[in-house]
DNA sequence: TCCTTAACGAAACCGTCGGTAGCGTAAATG
DNA sequence: CATTTACGCTACCGACGGTTTCGTTAAGGA
C-alpha cells in the first residue's frame, strides 16, 4: 500500500493524505470513502502488514511467554508499521474513538495472550503466586512504547529477551 | 498559569494558544514573543510546575533508587503538569527539536541520577554485576508512558514500588 | 519636558492540512 | 436501456499554529 511507503519515508506526522492518494493514483475523496480519518486509514496499514501476532504454544509458559514478547519487539523494530506504531500515540491522545480502536486492535489482543500464558506460568508453579500479571505485562511492555518516545531510539528485537529476562530472575544480588 | 489549568481542562491536544492568551489576559503576539512554538511553551509550564526532582539520599542506593521512582510517578500522577506530560511526549515524536528539549529537561536528568544509584547498588554487591543499568531503567520507568498511551490510564503513584519489587525481586518461583 | 526604547494589545492575515460538497462519468447490474 | 455503484476532479471549508503591521502605553534617561 501507498500509505506504508510513505510512512516508510516519512513518518507518520509528516503523512499526507493528499500525498497518499496522489501516490496511489487515486483521488484524495476515494479515501475518504475508504475510511473516516487519516488516523483510522494508517491503522488499516499498520495492521494489515503486522498481521496477527501468534505464536505456536509448546505447553511450557514461560517459554511461550518470552517468544510472543520476542515476536512483538521484532515486528515493531523491523518493519514499517512497527516502527510507525510509536508515533501513531500523538493521534490518539487527542481522540478518544482512535485510542478505543488502537487497543482494542494491537494491545489488548496481546494482553489476553500474555495473561492467558502468566495465569498458566503461575498454576504451574513457574511464577511466584503473588506476582501481578498486569504488573509484569507492564514491565516486559513499557520499553517498547518508552525508548522510541521517551529516548528517541526503538527498542532493538533483543532487548525483548533481555528485559524478560531481567523480570523474571530479577536483578537483586543472593 | 493560564496554560496550566486549560491543560486540566482539556489536555494538551485541545489546547489552543488563543484561549491560553485570553484566559492569561494577553494578547496571543505576547506569547509568540516569549515562546517560540506551543511545545515549547507547555514545556517551561510544564517543568514549572514539576519542579527538580530532587530526593535526599540516605547512602543506601537501593532505597534511594526506590525512592526516585515513587517521586517520580507521585508528581506523574498527582499533577496536572505529570498527567500532561505523556501527551506531550506523543507530540514530540513529530518535532526533533522539541524532542530534543523534551528528553533534555525531563527524561535526561532523571536517568542520569538513577544512573549513578545504579552504579554504587552494584559495587556495593547489592544488584548483581551482570545487570543491564539501561535496562533496567526501561524496564521500571516503562509503565509511566505505556500505560497512559497504550491503556489510556495513568501509572498510579503505587505502581512505582510495584514495579521496582517485581524487578528487583524477580517473578520466578524457586 | 522631550525623546527614545521596550514591551504590549488589537486585528487582520497566511499557510497547511484534514475533511466535505457537488457534479460529472464510466462501468457493472438487471 | 435504465439504474445503481463507485470513482475522479475541483473547488471549498474550517481549524489552528504562527506572522505581520501598526498603534499605544510607559519607563527612563538627559
Amino acid at each position: 500500500m501507498a500509505t506504508l511507503d510513505l510512512l516508510a519515508e516519512a513518518g507518520y506526522p509528516a503523512l499526507r493524505i493528499d500525498e497518499v492518494a496522489r501516490r496511489a493514483g487515486v483521488a484524495k475523496t476515494t479515501i475518504y470513502r475508504r475510511w473516516p480519518s487519516k488516523g483510522e486509514m494508517v491503522l488499516d496499514a499498520i495492521a494489515a502488514q503486522l498481521g496477527d501476532r501468534s505464536i505456536e504454544e509448546t505447553g511450557d509458559p514461560l517459554h511461550d511467554l518470552r517468544r510472543l514478547l520476542e515476536v512483538t519487539y521484532e515486528r515493531l523494530a523491523e518493519t514499517v508499521a512497527g516502527r510507525a506504531l510509536p508515533a501513531l500515540a500523538a493521534e490518539i491522545m487527542g481522540d478518544a474513538g482512535l485510542a478505543e480502536e488502537y487497543r482494542r486492535r494491537f494491545v489488548h489482543p496481546l494482553r489476553e495472550r500474555a495473561r492467558a500464558l502468566i495465569g498458566r506460568a503461575i498454576d504451574q508453579g513457574l511464577l511466584r503466586s503473588d506476582v501481578d500479571p498486569d504488573l509484569l505485562m507492564d514491565a516486559v511492555a513499557g520499553p517498547s512504547l518508552y525508548r522510541p518516545i521517551a529516548l528517541g531510539v526503538p527498542a532493538p528485537a533483543g532487548s525483548a529477551s533481555a528485559v524478560f529476562d531481567l523480570v523474571i530472575h530479577g536483578a537483586r544480588n543472593h
